[in-house]
DNA sequence: ATGGTAGGTCTCCTA
């Protein structure tokens, strides 16, 4: 069994509609994953997804922030979501197929401007979240798990423009890159992207503050999709559509794509 | 060393 599996980070699934269609219509994954919903659930528009064949879904919605959504055109069986950090936040759902693969979804708290737990609260939620993932990958000793999202931390060198000027900067720092790497050993997790793009600069997001930011290519690779090492062993291939953020009024993050053989 | 843009509303907060 193949399937294509996309993660983005939408900032507005209502302002975005038409282009979430467009990537369903032209990449056909069987099933997006979207953070940054910024609608509450209710509001979140599925009916043209459901036209399109995506009839399976769950959403977890928040009124203004946050927001994740795992939108699927194969059967969803168990649905469901963890409250990280007890906030309330909308940072997290999971899905099971009916080949017992489990996709969960993560909004990673971005972390705020400073990178330190003691002055910036933002930062410490950060570190808190990546710290509440590894411990519940510890315990479930994980396998047939898929996880994406935006974990908003770009972890190796080349996934920023430039690792000297980004190491403290937030989503770059050794801290957050640490903590990462750690929630990958505690699930057993393949960066996937980077197995099968390993060289050269790779990006999925570039701020909305740089005008120019096609010919300076600032970017960062914030958005990943990771697999248990017992589905990592198979055969897989990845995509970042680099086009969408060329598009007009475009999400500052790009869609990321991984298909597998499962 | 600084500020730049975008989205949703909380006309400020978040990214």
């Amino acid at each position: 069994m193949n399937i294509k599996i996309a993660t983005w980070n939408i900032n507005s699934i209502r302002l975005r509609e038409d282009q979430v269609c467009s990537v369903l219509n032209q990449h056909q994954p069987d099933i997006i994953c979207l953070q940054e919903l910024k609608s509450a659930t209710e509001s979140v528009p599925t009916s043209r997804f459901e036209n399109l064949g995506y009839k399976y879904r769950v959403i977890r919605g928040q009124k203004s922030y946050n927001g994740v959504a795992i939108i699927s055109r194969i059967p969803l069986m168990e649905t469901g979501f963890c409250d990280y950090c007890a906030k309330g936040d909308a940072r997290h759902v999971f899905a099971r197929l009916n080949n017992g693969v489990e996709i969960q979804n993560f909004y990673v708290p971005a972390g705020g401007d400073v990178a330190d737990r003691e002055s910036n609260e933002k930062f410490a939620h950060k570190l808190d979240f990546l710290q509440e993932m590894k411990n519940n990958f510890f315990k479930k000793k994980l396998s047939k798990t898929i996880i994406v999202g935006d974990f908003n931390i770009a972890p190796l060198n080349e996934d920023v423009w430039s690792h000297k000027q980004l190491t403290k900067v937030v989503s770059h720092t050794p801290i957050e890159i640490d903590a990462l790497q750690q929630v990958a050993i505690a699930g057993n997790f393949v960066d996937i992207i980077r197995k099968d793009i390993p060289k050269g600069l790779l990006f999925s997001w570039w701020s909305y503050r740089s005008p120019n930011w096609i010919i300076s290519d600032r970017g960062r690779r914030l958005d990943h999709i990771w697999a248990t090492s017992d589905i990592a062993l198979k055969a897989h291939s990845s995509f970042i559509l680099k086009e969408a953020r060329s598009w007009e009024r475009p999400s500052d993050h790009v869609p990321v794509f991984a298909e597998f053989d499962l």
